[in-house]
DNA sequence: ATCATTGCAAAAGATTTGCAAGGTC
DNA sequence: GACCTTGCAAATCTTTTGCAATGAT
């Protein structure tokens, strides 16, 4: 039983498997081999990713589990609609996260190495409220993308550049 | 001389064209007939636009003025250099915006109508600083799009729809 | 004259779609 | 069996690029 806790006081009751059955079933769409692979190998880790990359995790031509690439963009699309995953639309390629059972947060993304760093901030959500009703704007989300260079980026350029005047 | 107080109290003292010859010269790249009718076009309205519906607008095939279609994407990643233009990456098209002379700020984008609603907020330049700084991140800019239903769409769903509530 | 820029057409990258075959309810 | 889904290939859409001709300095 004790054992049992964790699980239970999850504030989500269904794996993102179930949420997708039954996303599917309320449209009469079907749960088939695909979209099970799919499913469970995207919500077998939380990092950030685009289609491409998935793809290329996935089983190969000739191997037992492919799914084809367009079937791959479809059900992407399935779980963006399914609440399942979000689409951030980066400058140049498309990136998905986890958006189910998975707290809302902001993102800092460093233009040097393309890494996402996740945050959150309660005054984000009041600010938006605030900025909504000043234009009488019925808000169903946010996005907002910090742009510039992480930690490591900016060591790693100052190692680079420094010597030079130190000589 | 008072009627050229307005003009003279403006912060940015250079046009846009002014401005881009500028940059060409310090890269000693070219200022061309195309870029030249480009930046006139572009700057003579401050709208939000897309590559495709600024071709449109543009002097076609046949006509005098015709610029083609490799030079408008050509010289619209010249502009974003030059921080003329500024990119926002919505869920479908590309939208460019003027950068150059014009405030800092953030949009409001309704799905309905793909309108979008500019807004500041100086809470929201702290809240990025306060982000970043517990991040060790080097901020060098953002984006905030908050997504949602614009007044007059709101106002027009409810005339289509409350109509038969009402019977 | 030198070197950048243009237009064109072809290429590229990402995502979508028509369709016949196969899978699910 | 009815109907949804898949894989494939072809099609789209948007943006980029190679190249020979043209233009700017």
């Amino acid at each position: 039983m004790a054992s049992n806790f964790s699980l239970e006081s999850v504030q989500v009751s269904l794996t993102p498997q179930e949420r997708f059955e039954e996303y599917l079933q309320s449209r009469s769409k079907r749960c088939t081999g695909p979209r099970r692979i799919l499913v469970d190998h995207i919500f077998s880790n939380h990092e950030h990713f685009d289609a491409e990359t998935l793809i290329a995790q996935l089983p190969g031509k000739n191997d037992k589990g492919y799914v084809s690439r367009a079937t791959v963009f479809r059900t992407l699309n399935e779980l963006v609609e399914a609440g399942l995953l979000s689409k951030l639309d980066l400058a140049s390629r498309t990136v998905f996260e986890h958006d189910y059972g998975y707290p809302q947060h902001d993102h800092l993304h460093c233009t040097k190495c393309d890494q996402l760093i996740e945050f959150q901030s309660e005054e984000l959500k009041r600010l938006r409220e605030q900025v909504a009703q000043q234009h009488k704007f019925r808000v169903t989300g946010h996005r907002l993308i910090i742009s510039g260079i992480c930690e490591k980026c900016a060591r790693a350029n100052r190692r680079q550049r420094r010597p030079v005047d130190m000589i």
